[in-house]
RNA sequence: GGGCGGUUAGCUCAGCCGGUCAGAGCGUCUGCCUUACAAGCAGAAGGUCAUCCGUUCGAGCCGGAUACCGCCCA
């Protein structure tokens, strides 16, 4: 150290040291390297997020495993990063622009608009938790960092998605999903939160209609509902078959109130007769179990409440476009009005909320993109068989319960950030839902009597009419198309009779076809840029045909229509094509469709947009000009459970992932068990065909003393970096370490904190203390020159590092502050240095260098031992102390982060040393013996600055060395060793193995203190003999305990026996009985 | 309703394989600026280990039940 200032200040250092490591990329993990690998990727945070508690205990403990890997001589990856966090980093800019008034809702930006904001408050913003980790001592291989939005990494998603589309793993569907009208997305059954809420149940009488359609007087069943509101869009009351009160009612049908709407009485098994009056209204678009009711009864759906959580037309003139909740009391005061509500009860229930915009969820019917999980026998397997190990083991209960009951993940968003669904529609998609011009088959008829004399009529017909060779003006592209010779030929092979009716309409349908994709044309021939596919509608009588053309485009401008393929759609599905004689294809008198006008929406002619890969396709790229995105995005958590694979380079770059996956530990929180880790094992077996991590350590939750969660609204939750400000990293780490037990939760106090930095100003001034004694660093110790206490610490030392050493492999962190904090303050400092100045403060010179020699053993075992907690602290003593001196560069001698962790001393160097358990035993017993001589000052009342004089009786022969520490340890003015002393009457005595301790005092007329001393020891002796003796008396306990512990037993007896007698001696001395 | 945690000193929590196992830190009280450290040193007080039953020679510890607190799932 070259200064050596009273207290540590470890703001300077903390900065220097980190820019010292960065500098010297002793971060960076190298994949080329022949140590044994050790990883771990990092649980991203938020790009927008800051650094909260949460955040500074998953990290300190990453990186505790981390370091103490390296100095196990690991090869390191800690792999760094972001996620993109959808909905909270789209709300976040939305809110920010709304409060600089740039906008009201994003969609006065658009899209493209409203992204680059984000990517600039991602620029802006994204690198600030980042900083505040490296804050925080974190040891990641920053040069790796990943973002879930990078554009490698987006590939990757996208990759997956298809990958999994194409094995049919990813359907869409129109489902009853989770509706977050907050944020106006879908969200996965996990995102939602039960909360149980105060609510009421409210009886509404629905009046019951008789047959001519007539409400009956005073006749009504009566429904309980929570939601009145969603009354309005009731298309049902349900009853359970098996209930007796209510089957006369079923199949009747009763008024909706307000709505006035006649709907029917039906019965389900699905109602609970023990519910409200057991009658349950149904509301097929705003509850999942009705929606389920509604499909079984085939009831329509009328939507009364919109994706923005306001009332629709639908509802009513008197409720539209009020707020869902406003409606509740609107149609409660309403229903009050008109008398039909019967009563409202107290009611308790669960209402779910969106854990993101913390608003009650909305059951809604939409249209969503699903996955069907994969790999799930094995990813089950993997942490049941324990391939996986959970840290602590309950969780795997957890795991088990969820792996075994998956139902499918909602995977699409309706947001603007996030990875677009790599889904394309062509263009005409989007007109498929607008009226389009129908062609209509004019009235030529063409005469023939089988197919092939049909169509040579048809083609003599075509030519007659100058259809072949002819550019049509296509009105939606406002391009020509020619009709090529061959082509109709080709068509007419292929589908015979069908196109023969085609043709007269043929240029009529040219010019009405819509274009629905463009594509790339495939290199076969240099000649052709593009296959465009182009979509028309034929009336053939009260039929509809959907007509699909090829339009190939050849450079540079010359348009061919080149293969005209034609698929009937017929309303009747059953009928055939082709190979029939017209008659076949005269329209029915029955049709399902409408069958009038020349417009009808194209969408009604394709029966599933979905899986016709002329409107859609699953890929990567986009197929090209006409092609349009689809709109929603992915769940972030459809990103972030690649994250150990997909940041390691997968799938190209192979180099990394050789070396590093499956990673070794991974430390998260168990609330995203289901969000994530059960996923990323999941996309591991599937992706990489193996285990994404061995190891899952799940934190506790970080909550204020008062065991509440922190949250901004509390204002209970402190601010790392004004922490790391005022106490240094290094106590804000050991502070939260030393409060965390393995998988608890952590009850915070800044008074953790604290105590970190008070240790480490401890740690500081311990270090400081050796270098004031000046000499040679890291001397040998020369064995016959030990002194007991020497020993002693030496003995401590290995087993400390045997306690941290284990409490790491069981990732009981707090366990090991715990004994770094015992072995350092109270035995090292507190003992062992208070002792040695004994020696240190004596003349001898190479008693001193061998006591100097085994501080500097211990302190540069120790600094190695808290290296993981307090890395900043311990490099800067490991460089101040000069420890750093005689090891190899790549082992210490660069940075105490690859200095080898200490291992604990084996038996060459105990023999060596001559360490034993004895050396333990005399020198507890010496201080022991300090400990009580201590006390007698106080009982005596003497002030602990006054010098005295303390008599000691040996038992056997006290050692100078050792009057030396009791002299100082006792602060003692002198220390006379007299075997044959004889205390005056009443003289204060404490004793030990060593011997006797007696505080002469010269007034001794006041002996109250010391006999109540003497009768509380004696108390205390006499309950142990008795307890001990209890113990012994029985034969049970005789008979059946262990011998060793029996001895044990005796051992204790007679030890309290001895004490007993000695005191109740003195006390007689005394003159007390 | 099902599952998982928890209940030990005033506070926050350790306590592993049942036998010195009644422990730590903070807080409190007392005395000390003793030449590494007042962010410190020395000493002390504080608990029927939630309740009940059981297993055992022996139970914070194992089993069962109850109460209360918290979390997750339906």
């Amino acid at each position: 150290m070259s200064e050596i200032s009273k207290a540590y200040e470890p703001q300077a250092a903390e900065a220097k040291w980190y820019q010292f490591w960065l500098d010297k990329h002793f971060f960076s993990a190298n994949p080329q390297s022949a140590k044994p690998a050790y990883s771990i990727v990092i649980p991203p945070p938020n790009v927008t997020g800051v650094l909260h508690m949460g955040h500074v205990l998953n990290n300190t403990i990453q990186d505790l495993l981390a370091r103490k890997a390296r100095m196990d001589g690991k090869e390191v990856l800690w792999l760094p990063g972001t996620d993109h966090a959808g909905i909270a980093t789209q709300t976040v800019v939305e809110k920010a622009l709304r409060k600089q008034g740039l906008i009201k809702h994003r969609d006065d930006l658009g899209r493209e608009k409203f992204l680059e904001h984000v990517w600039a408050w991602k620029e802006k913003h994204g690198g600030i938790i980042i900083q505040q980790l490296q804050k925080l001592g974190c040891s990641c291989d920053w040069q790796r960092q990943r973002f879930t939005m990078d554009p490698e990494y987006s590939r990757c998603v996208q990759k997956v998605f298809v990958d999994l589309y194409r094995k049919g793993l990813i359907y869409r569907g129109k489902r009853m999903v989770n509706w977050d009208p907050g944020a106006r997305t879908a969200l996965s059954d996990e995102e939602v939160e039960m909360i149980e809420e105060k609510g009421s149940l409210s009886y509404i009488k629905y009046p019951l209609l008789d047959e001519q359609g007539r409400p009956k007087a005073n006749e009504a069943v009566v429904v309980a509902t929570t939601r009145p509101e969603t009354m309005l869009g009731d298309e049902a009351v349900a009853v359970n078959p098996s209930d007796p009160r209510f089957t006369h009612l079923v199949g009747r049908r009763c008024l909706l109130p307000l709505r006035n709407k006649p709907i029917p009485i039906i019965a389900d098994d699905f109602v609970d007769p023990k519910f409200g009056t057991g009658c349950v209204k149904v509301t097929p678009a705003h509850d999942p179990n009705d929606y389920e009711m509604g499909l079984r009864h085939k009831l329509p759906v009328t939507v009364v409440i919109a994706p923005d959580g306001s009332m629709t037309a639908e509802a009513g003139e008197d409720f539209d476009g009020l707020d869902r909740m406003e409606a509740r009391q609107a149609v409660v005061e309403e229903l009050t009005e008109q008398g039909l509500l019967l009563k409202t009860e107290d009611y308790v229930h669960n209402v779910g909320y969106s854990q993101r915009s913390h608003v009650p969820i909305e059951p809604y019917l939409s249209e969503q993109w699903f996955l069907r999980y994969p790999s799930i026998e094995c990813s089950t397997k993997a942490v049941e068989g324990g391939e996986i190990t959970f840290h602590p083991d309950r969780w795997t209960k957890t795991y088990s319960h969820w792996m075994h009951n998956l139902k499918d993940w909602c995977i699409s968003r309706q947001l603007w950030w996030g990875h677009r669904i790599p889904v394309w529609y062509s263009e005409g998609w989007k007109r498929l839902r607008h009226v389009m011009v129908v062609a209509k088959l004019r009235g030529e008829e063409l005469a023939g009597v089988n197919v092939k004399e049909l169509r040579q009529a048809a083609f003599a017909f075509a030519r007659a009419q100058g259809i072949i060779g002819q550019d049509f003006l296509n009105l939606d592209t406002q391009q020509s198309i020619t009709v090529h010779k061959a082509s109709l030929e080709h068509a007419f092979s292929n589908f015979g009779v069908a196109n023969v009716k085609l043709v007269p309409a043929l240029p009529e349908l040219l010019r009405h076809a819509v274009r629905v994709s463009v594509e790339p044309h495939a290199p076969a021939s240099d000649d052709v840029k593009a296959v465009e596919t182009y979509l028309a509608a034929l009336q053939l009588g009260d039929q509809f045909v959907r007509v699909k053309f090829r339009v190939k485009v050849f450079a540079p401008n010359f348009r061919l229509d080149d293969h005209q393929t034609v698929l009937l759609w017929k309303v009747k599905q059953n009928e055939p094509d082709g190979n029939k004689s017209p008659e076949a294809h005269a329209p029915k008198s029955e049709t399902s469709r409408p069958a009038s006008g020349s417009r009808i929406t194209l969408a009604d002619l394709v029966s599933n947009v979905n899986a016709d890969p002329a409107f859609t396709r699953c890929q990567i790229e986009s197929p090209g000009e006409g092609w349009e995105q689809h709109p929603d995005v992915l769940d972030t958590w459809f990103s972030s459970w690649l994250w150990p694979f997909a940041t390691m380079g997968w799938p190209e770059c192979i180099e990394t992932l050789k070396k590093f996956y499956p990673t070794t530990d991974l430390v998260t929180g168990p609330d995203i068990i289901f969000f994530w880790v059960a996923r990323m094992i999941m996309a591991g077996y599937e992706f990489m065909g193996d285990l994404p991590f061995r190891n899952v350590y799940f934190t506790g939750i970080i909550r204020d003393k008062l065991g509440r969660k922190m949250s901004k609204s509390l204002g209970n939750s402190p601010d790392p970096l004004e922490l790391i400000a005022k106490y240094g990293a290094d106590a804000l780490r050991f502070g939260t370490m030393r409060s965390a037990p393995l998988g608890q939760d952590v009850l915070f106090d800044e008074k953790d904190v604290e105590l970190g930095r008070n240790f480490c100003n401890k740690l500081w001034n311990a270090c400081r203390f050796r270098q004031m004694q000046g000499g040679q660093v890291q001397g040998e110790i020369e064995p016959g020159l030990l002194t007991g206490d020497d020993r002693w610490i030496l003995l401590k030392l290995d087993q400390a590092i045997r306690e941290i050493s284990s409490a790491f492999t069981e990732y009981r962190f707090n366990e090991a502050t715990h004994t770094l904090y015992r072995f350092f303050w109270s035995e090292y400092c507190d003992w062992y240095v208070e002792a040695s100045k004994a020696t240190l403060y004596a003349g001898d010179i190479a008693r001193k260098a061998n006591t100097l020699a085994v501080l500097d053993f211990v302190l540069s075992h120790t600094l190695r031992l808290f290296h993981p907690f307090l890395p900043f602290i311990t490099e800067e003593l490991w460089h101040g102390m000069g420890y750093h001196e005689d090891m190899p560069p790549n082992q210490g001698g660069q940075t105490i982060m690859f200095a080898p962790w200490p291992k604990p001393l084996d038996e060459d160097f105990r023999e060596f040393y001559g360490l034993d358990d004895t050396c333990l035993s005399a020198v507890d017993a010496k201080y022991d013996l300090v400990t009580q001589g201590r006390n007698l000052r106080r009982e005596a009342n003497l002030p602990a600055n006054k010098k005295v004089k303390f008599v000691m009786k040996p038992a056997g022969e006290l050692t100078s060395h050792d009057q030396a520490v009791f002299r100082l340890l006792l602060n003692a003015e002198a220390l006379e060793v007299n075997p044959n002393y004889t205390p005056a009457k009443g003289t204060p005595s404490v004793h030990s193995d060593l011997g006797d301790l007696y505080l002469p005092l010269e007034d001794l007329r006041d002996l109250s203190a010391e006999k109540a001393r003497l009768r509380k020891e004696l108390d205390k002796a006499e309950a142990e003999v008795a307890k001990a003796e209890q113990k012994l008396k029985s034969p049970q306990f005789v008979q059946k305990a262990p011998a060793h512990v029996l001895a044990e037993h005796q051992a204790r007896l007679a030890e309290w026996k001895a004490k007993r007698d000695r005191l109740a001696a003195s006390l007689a001395e005394i003159g007390e009985v």
